[in-house]
DNA sequence: TAGCGTTTTGGGCAAACGTCCAAGACGCTC
DNA sequence: GAGCGTCTTGGACGTTTGCCCAAAACGCTA
């Protein structure tokens, strides 16, 4: 049987897959279109359907595809902080990395967005996004947080705030807001 | 001339943006189609071309107008409480009115994402966002809390991102985040 | 009542969409 | 080289879109 044909089908798959997740972030997930992701990926507009059933299916794979392995290495470098404060200093740099209105942060707003009209998707991110929020809360916890939990959440909510926050503003000052997180942070 | 008619057209364009403002939520920036909000609105399709430029002009009008309301009355209810801890405990409360798959969350956030493709949009938006920090600042600031300025940034980022996260898990205790955030904003 | 300015109507248009499909190309086994 | 399974191609289909426009409706003035 044509077993090459098969890995040569799946690395097509996989370029479809990356080619979509700069064009939602781009252009928005529901102005994706079937030709606009075969072009982009250098194929023909009809490979888009014979490797997934829809578009939103194989936008629900990119996005959460995506996002996974993006909270997947935050996590995993943030453990590498000795403390609190260098976890700390480090979440507002790498958050200077992303202004807002690039591909990344985008395709994470838009995401949000389409989980709260595709139940598939929502199930598959809420468990991403609780998954991130329990490590969080572990790793604060580890290095003497007071309330990790709550501090958890507050301190996810303010990352996904500030970077939609700063689509609109890219000079906010995200070093100036170490102090209030610090003190959030702080024991009794 | 006919004044009758300038009244009541200028009614008809009211009504149809404000059956623009939960279509939005519910449909999404990019699937709100003229048809769709001239059915909600009770006229004829033609007519939204009439009073708009465009479809992106309506929503533009819509989204900005809506969340001008709303931010408004939020800080003007937030100044009637006495204390931190008062006016903390009263956002929560107002938050908790949301699920975060609400028309009113879901259109905030679809005007986020449209924002940073519109640059008319964005710069609306962005001077709405901006008063409203500045506002909240104040507030903080008249309250005897710590960098009211940084501390509204994070406040003002927490806010918006924990009605994503709610928008995922509608479950999430707004309550239990009192104490971080009071911590936050304890002077010393 | 006739005329005028404004608003409303409902259908028409080209363009773009998601999806499908018959035909071809490719690599593999006999 | 023939046959087979998989992947790829490019065009066709019906639908829906934003926008436009001639005609009708309406309220007003003269």
């Amino acid at each position: 049987m044509g077993e090459a044909a098969a890995i040569r089908g799946e690395a097509t798959r996989r370029r479809l897959l990356e080619a979509a997740v700069p064009l939602i972030g781009e252009a928005g997930w529901h102005a994706v279109t079937t030709r606009m992701v075969a072009q982009r990926a250098g194929v023909a507009p009809g490979v888009v359907h014979y490797h997934f059933a829809s578009v939103t299916d194989l936008l629900i794979a990119a996005s959460a595809g995506f996002t996974r392995a993006m909270l997947d290495r935050f996590v995993r470098e943030l453990a590498e902080r000795p403390d609190l404060d260098a976890g700390l200093d480090w979440m507002l740099a790498e958050m200077a990395r992303y202004d807002g209105a690039d591909p990344a942060s985008l395709l994470v707003a838009e995401t949000y967005l389409a989980a709260s009209r595709i139940p598939r998707l929502r199930d598959e991110f809420a468990e991403l996004v609780a998954d991130f929020r329990a490590r969080l809360a572990g790793w604060l916890a580890d290095h003497g947080a007071a309330d990790p939990e709550a501090a958890a959440t507050v301190l996810g909510a303010a990352v996904d705030g500030l970077i939609l926050h700063r689509g609109l503003d890219p000079r906010l000052d995200l070093a100036a807001l170490a102090r209030p997180l610090r003190s959030m942070l702080r024991k009794e």
